[in-house]
DNA sequence: GCCAACGTTGGC
DNA sequence: GCCAACGTTGGC
């Protein structure tokens, strides 16, 4: 899907009462390692796909009201993700092997947060966004692609709410 | 809290 | 390899 020279875009999903954009931005360097992710489709992306320079939308799932919360890049690329291992993480996975790990995960740093959350409800409206990953029924990968043009439009859509 | 849609598991 | 049962995601 990304096997293009160039910058790509993606967007990650968080449940802001667990990790939000906040937390993001106050973490040490404003980073974090991207773990407990439990999808192959997702774990691929993050494996194969996702490089140094990449953006990344921060959504907010789950929240009152969900939607893009900020932006993100990644600094870190794939690689194995430490929870897997760790029988008392609530992502522990007794099947994975820390000589041949089944997730990984990339590290993500803090770029900007939104003055005013975008919610789903607006994303919906916009004609430009309609192939969106995260806007197609029953979608629910958590890390997903995101076309430069979808880009360009969700930070347009985020700039004219500054008003 | 509800529930539709999805991904995974495991019996056969 | 099918598919029912189960667990999870995530909007509402």
């Amino acid at each position: 899907m990304t096997a293009k020279t160039g910058k790509n875009y993606w967007l990650m999903k968080s449940e802001p009462d667990v990790f939000s954009i906040e937390d993001l931005a106050k973490a040490p360097k404003k980073t974090t390692h991207w773990d407990g992710v439990r999808n192959y489709q997702a774990r691929n992306f993050m494996r194969d796909s996702m490089k140094i320079g990449d953006m990344v939308f921060f959504y907010h799932s789950n929240a009152d009201p969900s939607g893009i919360a900020g932006v993100a890049e990644v600094v870190k690329e794939g690689y194995p993700d430490f929870s897997a291992f760790d029988p008392k993480d609530v992502h522990f996975d007794e099947k994975s092997d820390s000589k041949n790990p089944t997730w990984m995960m990339v590290d993500i740093k803090h770029v900007e947060t939104f003055k005013n959350l975008l919610p789903l409800e607006e994303l919906r409206k916009s004609s430009a966004l309609k192939d969106m990953v995260l806007l197609q029924k029953g979608s629910r990968l958590s890390v997903q692609p995101v076309t430069a043009e979808q880009w360009q439009a969700v930070l347009k859509l985020a700039k004219s709410k500054l008003a």
